[in-house]
RNA sequence: GCAGGGGUGGUCGAGUGGUUAAUGGCACCGGGCUGUAAACCCGGCGGGUUCACACCCUACGCAGGUUCGAAUCCUGCCCCCUGCA
């Protein structure tokens, strides 16, 4: 079979690095940050939008859980797969649901088979399976998928986090059997693509394992053989930003990201701020995805060159200049403070989506200008600069 | 003019003798958000002194009165709404 994705490093500055990931719907420069699309949809956004130079997004998520319970499988089936009934031609990564086992902690139990979820939508039950998870995403025909895993708590106590990635890494297997056997039912039953389409889909879908292990640097480590032992087309650092400490996440990606095969794409799940991402790069990671610059962007909140900015504060009343000076993308060189607060007291939805596209591009620009850094080797100093600049604070 | 209803903090609106600086909503001010149960959640919101515990003022149209105690009861006045003339 061919291969799913091919992943090859470029450029090298320290343990930085700066690629291509090369899918079946496209080459994906890395390293990347992929906006989320829970539910079919980067909210606030359109498309074309996050098609256009000023965003230009790859790759973006989409999540098994929330698209399973709606509109389910049979639906976006009967529209083709997840692309086509979303409109999108890019690549596209589905999360498995593993993290609603930690989101909706109160609502599902776990078990050796699986998880059952209370749907947060009707109260009804459902069974979640890394069988089902495979099956589900396969039929959405996201470019990337990822094994079913227990995100479990930050916080778990060494004993319960134990556990929990033994789990994980039996859940792993079981997705990679289950995972493979949906390859070949998919290129049987051969999902109705457009003719170009048709012709890159000879490539079959990639899947991706999760290093788990919550805070414990000898959970992790094993995890990571054990998920390697498996052996999966690209990897992530899973259970991170769910309730640790900072640092304590920094000491698992600053052990976990160099020891991940350096010839696989590595992804760290949820993560994060603008000065985490460069950060994780600093260590080696390629992928990165976070719900920060879209759900901020909604509730009020501008990621910029100088730090966040809060756009309900009165002392942007009257400020004529952009959100962030220094911005190029289309809200910052047509909008003003001023104005973007006003359509955010007045609950304007325009507000989200104008500050949703500008924390996007920032996110994206700064991928960018990461990318460009590691290739001409100044990225040390850039990482200083940029995480000097975010630091000094929005005047 | 007569009859009825009503005037509460920025606003709308509860409260009809005693845990009252006064329920709620909105507005306003501030904070949070990291593989999205999130266009959401939390906090503040009469004024003054204090780092703080706390203390002191001023408040329910206006002015008197009853009462140990009044936004709540009584009297007068002012204003608004509805109906009839």
């Amino acid at each position: 079979m061919d291969p799913a994705i091919t992943f090859e490093v470029t450029a090298l500055d320290g343990q930085a690095r700066s690629g291509t990931l090369t899918t079946r719907r496209g080459v994906i420069e890395t390293p990347v940050f992929m906006p989320v699309g829970t539910a079919g949809s980067v909210k606030g956004v359109r498309f074309e939008e996050l098609e256009a130079p000023d965003l230009d997004a790859r790759i973006i998520l989409g999540n098994t859980y929330h698209l399973w319970l709606r509109p389910g499988i049979e639906t976006i089936k009967a529209c083709g797969g997840l692309h086509r009934f979303i409109g999108w031609d890019r690549a596209l990564l589905t999360d498995s649901g593993g993290f609603q086992v930690w989101s909706l902690g109160s609502l599902r139990k776990i078990t050796e088979e699986g998880v059952e979820f209370r749907s947060h939508l009707d109260g009804s039950l459902q069974f979640m399976s890394p069988e089902i998870s495979m099956e589900v995403q396969a039929a959405l025909g996201s470019d990337i998928v990822m094994v079913f895993d227990e995100c479990a708590p930050g916080k778990a106590a060494h004993d319960e986090a134990r556990k929990s990635m033994e789990l994980t890494t039996r859940w792993a297997r079981r997705s990679k059997e289950a995972f493979e056997v949906a390859q070949v039912d998919n290129l049987r039953s051969g999902l109705a693509e457009t003719a170009t389409q048709v012709n890159n889909l000879r490539y079959r879908q990639a899947l991706f394992g999760i290093v788990q292990g919550a805070t414990h640097l000898d959970l992790r480590r094993e995890s990571l053989a054990r998920t390697v032992e498996i052996g999966f087309d690209g990897y992530a650092i899973g259970g991170l930003s769910v309730g640790e400490e900072k640092p304590l996440m920094w000491d698992v990606t600053s052990e976990i990201a160099p020891l991940l095969p350096a010839d696989r794409p590595r992804y760290l799940m949820g993560v994060g701020t603008p000065e985490d991402l460069v950060a994780a790069v600093a260590l080696g990671v390629d992928m990165f995805d976070c719900v920060l610059p879209t759900r901020n962007g909604r509730t009020g909140q501008a990621f910029t060159s100088r730090g966040k900015l809060n756009i309900k504060n009165a002392q942007w009343a009257r400020d004529a200049r952009p959100l962030d000076q220094s911005c190029q993308c289309s809200v910052c060189l047509r909008h003003t403070r001023a104005y973007l607060r006003h359509l955010y007291l007045a609950g304007e939805m325009l507000a989200s989506i104008l500050l949703t596209h500008h924390n996007l591009a920032f996110f994206l620009d700064t991928m960018r200008r990461v990318r460009q850094a590691i290739r001409s080797g100044n990225f040390t100093r850039f990482r200083r600069e940029f995480t000097e600049a975010v630091n000094s604070g929005v005047e």
